[in-house]
DNA sequence: GCAATCATACTAACATGCTAGAATTATCGA
DNA sequence: TCGATAATTCTAGCATGTTAGTATGATTGC
């Protein structure tokens, strides 16, 4: 099996990508595993690298049991592809994975939204409202990462409040490839409004009770979405599964 | 933490409840994975038992190393609890977890179903109508074990056919908990009958291409599954979360 | 008899040694 | 110069030693 590093990174071997255990937490193997998991979903690691276990115990301070560990949940994730007797890659962008995650969240979500147009309280929309002001201030100072991680907040509030524990988790970690993807996007003023807008029109939906409509805004929301991912492929097809 | 073995089993320890390694494939890990999982999803294993690694080791004839990381991977499903530096133990039921992979399911094979309407080939009709006669030959027989396998095998089809490979993972593991809920009740005759029943209204309205029918269909299939299952946790209380 | 304390026997979690197999590089033959 | 082969150096996977923390049972003090 032959799996070429980036020729363009040969002495970056000094991992400056991993942040210190202790910003997470957990034992050791699930602190590793948050470590690995987020310096792969912002790019630090890129697809198609080799993971050196070694290099990865150093920098951490631990032993290769627990990264051990972390990789195999890597692997079950998907986000990384383990060959027998060989090395341990972190897994290239597959636009099949990433159609795949985003359906997946969508199924999720229309279910819980349909769900939540009969059962959702006064009291939670007025927290969907007020994440969207706050998204709505984001979009107007630039500020998109912020703005990024009120989206992923309301979806989370959307399933959250079906009162379902695990829903979450689920959607979330099918949506890990889609988040990944993302990274490649430089966020545009006039899309990242549009977004804001789309994001209006779900929350009225819901909020108006009308199942109907909540599906029609979340197909929208996430149609969108898949149209400016699905020309990174074009763009960035060392980054992709060969297929 | 007390967590109480069943009081009723004390000479049980010599584990006659696991199957040889060798009827599973992959590495070590994974064989071992796939041996406890079958064990605990079929109630070889009881809610609340305590997991002892040692035995485990010793009647499989490997390592510990394998047995923590399927311990890890069943933790991860909800199927095993594990309490730091004290022990590891079979989950128990939880009603919540059983409605939450149900609406899981029900959110996938909506959205797949829905979709199939759209995509579906003639060819793939014809095999879910030959699963169909299938099951019905297995109803006549009162061959309930393979009635349900052929059940699983045809949601997994409906799946299938949307061209997503991991859905079907996905969708299952949510389903383990209705899955082992499912062993404590018998088959009754007349009950199967009428799954059957739903099975086939539910292909027929994918076959007719009918997204509104076919989501009718899953819905009721479903509802009539929660409604069974729901009087357990009143005649078996000492199977389930308390909570 | 009973509660608090202590010793013991467990466990998960972590560290590390070992092995077989794959990829890479070096060596050799033409 | 080039292709095949052999040696080296990687790796994942597995086994096992070690440590720290928990539950249990015995012992003590009252």
């Amino acid at each position: 099996m032959m799996q070429e590093n980036s020729p363009s990174d040969p002495a970056q071997g000094s991992e400056f990508r991993l942040r210190s255990l202790d910003a997470y937490e957990g034992n050791l193997a699930r602190r590793t595993y948050a470590a690995l998991r987020e310096a792969i979903l912002t790019l630090r690691y890129k697809p198609g690298e080799a993971l050196r276990k070694q290099d990865i115990c150093a920098t951490l301070g631990v032993s290769r049991s627990p990264v051990a560990e972390a990789i195999t949940r890597l692997s079950n994730e998907g986000l990384v592809d383990v060959v027998p007797q060989s090395g341990t890659f972190v897994a290239r962008f597959s636009m099949e994975e990433i159609r795949e995650g985003a359906f997946l969240r969508e199924s999720i979500e229309l279910a819980c939204a349909e769900l939540l147009a009969e059962i959702i309280t006064d009291e939670q929309i007025t927290e969907l409202r007020r994440n969207l002001r706050l998204q709505k201030v984001m979009v107007e100072d630039g500020d998109f990462a912020e703005f990024y991680r009120l989206d992923g907040e309301m979806h989370d509030l959307i399933i959250g409040f079906t009162g379902f524990k695990q829903l979450s988790t689920i959607a979330k970690t099918g949506w890990l490839h889609v988040d990944r993807a993302r990274q490649l996007i430089l966020p545009m003023p006039g899309r990242v409004a549009e977004t804001l807008q789309e994001h209006y029109d779900l929350v009225d939906a819901i909020a108006a009770r009308d199942p109907q409509a909540a599906r029609k805004a979340m197909r929208a929301h996430l149609g969108q979405l898949m149209k400016s991912l699905i020309p990174l492929e074009k763009t960035h097809p060392e980054l992709f599964d060969p297929s």
